[in-house]
DNA sequence: GATATAGGATTGTTGGACATCTGGCATCCC
DNA sequence: GGGATGCCAGATGTCCAACAATCCTATATC
């Protein structure tokens, strides 16, 4: 690591701000990493203690830092845009998040079906075929594993970093709509069929055939879901309002 | 056995600095307002002026404020995902981040042919009038005005805030691609064809006509301006490099 | 009337001090 | 030996006071 004061041109914490945002952005500062402390910042960069701070203090403010009292300061985010993001969603509707999810699901499966490779396709057949196997198998921890990775692959066959990262956060937002105790084997069941032509349509290049199928997933998802996430959402809203006493 | 909340549930810093947000977001400090200032808020908060200071380098970092050395702090954003996406897409792909926008456009227009009423389908119709009649007229200001107000109200239309969000944020960041020395009268003219059948759907509530008009749409007008877009971020970037000399 | 200048107001930066909390080590007791 | 207890170094949180750099404005000057 190697960080550096430059000359004037916007605020020194700003810079800094910036110069540690590039150190975890790039990966050299991984996520759980426990960074320097602040005295040994100030030490490196030969600048006042309160001007590294209202630095980190940024960081912190947009999630990329957790700073610990007594204990130290930790990487929490790789993404300045994930936390305003998933604020924002928790602040949404529950029904606009889900709707706009299934927009990008829907996108990005066709555009997987307009620009997958043959590796690509190989691998997602592989995929489908291990979901399939957990559900027969009822193994439901192998299941969800499965269900990732294909819907990230599809995202990987879509080729856009800035749709994929939205769904991602979206996703992250959302993630107590999946969560494991609302898994069902009936639903699990009935998915494999829709997962399956979904695929299909991917793997053929039938970008039509594959937003369809997206859409019919996402929904039936949703049907199944929707009442118990509403549920989740609110009881997670009666926690945060008794925490702080509004 | 009783447990009772610790009295430090967060930091102080992070207290005014939500409480800060609040008053941005619920308008009561309208964007262009100057705060007060800091010794002002000092005073008002009983703190210390390092402890306000932290609070709003925060809100600077994340782009809700903007501090003017010998004049004052001064509101710049409402939102605070605004700042962090308008800089996620500066960075991404061009094509990424207009494709991203072709598909929220297409799903707008598929939710607003779904759910518009009576009052919107006219005042839709007033507008694409209006649209035309610049167009004939070859007013370019009132074209723009007409074209952006025309998107505002299928946005509208399609009642989700979240999609609106994220749209009007990525709109914003990709403005130099509309920018208006780009305006081409032709090119104006052929649109008006392609708005017409696209309010026409939406009007008559007829998603998929909605939605491939919405295509289209995007698809002309992204394949006239996109080598113009291109110059104009490579010089951006030119810019920004030379100031930051790297 | 236009220009130059001085002053006040505001944010940026520094250095130091103390408070509060945490994790780990040493100690003590069983 | 193992677990509970107490202590302490180190980390972040908060406060204080001062000076520097910059901008806006009112005043003075020509």
């Amino acid at each position: 690591m190697t960080l550096i004061a430059p000359a004037r041109s916007s605020t020194l914490s700003a810079q800094i701000a910036r110069q540690l945002e590039q150190l975890i952005t790039s990966g050299e500062w991984p996520v759980g990493k426990r960074i320097p402390a602040e005295s040994e910042l100030v030490a490196q960069l030969g600048l006042s203690r309160n001007t590294v701070r209202e630095a980190l203090r940024s960081l912190v403010h947009t999630g990329m830092l957790e700073a610990r009292v007594g204990d130290g300061t930790y990487v929490s985010a790789l993404s300045e845009l994930q936390t305003p993001f998933v604020r924002r969603v928790n602040r949404a509707r529950l029904e606009d998040a889900i709707e706009l999810r299934a927009v990008l699901e829907r996108a990005a499966a066709g555009l997987a079906a307009r620009r997958r490779d043959a590796r690509q396709a190989a691998q997602l057949r592989k995929l489908v075929a291990a979901l399939r196997a957990a559900s027969r198998a009822k193994d439901q921890a192998a299941f969800v594993v499965a269900d990732s990775a294909l819907h990230e692959t599809i995202l990987a066959c879509a080729r856009n970093a800035l749709l994929a990262e939205v769904y991602d956060h979206l996703g992250r937002a959302l993630k107590l709509s999946t969560s494991p105790q609302l898994w069902d084997q009936a639903l699990a069941a009935k998915q494999i069929g829709l997962h399956e032509a979904l695929i299909d349509a991917i793997a053929k290049g039938d970008a039509v055939r594959a937003e369809t199928a997206a859409t019919s997933l996402v929904d039936s998802l949703q049907a199944a879901l929707l009442p118990a996430a509403h549920k989740a959402k609110a009881a997670k809203e009666r926690r945060l309002a008794q925490r702080f006493g509004t």
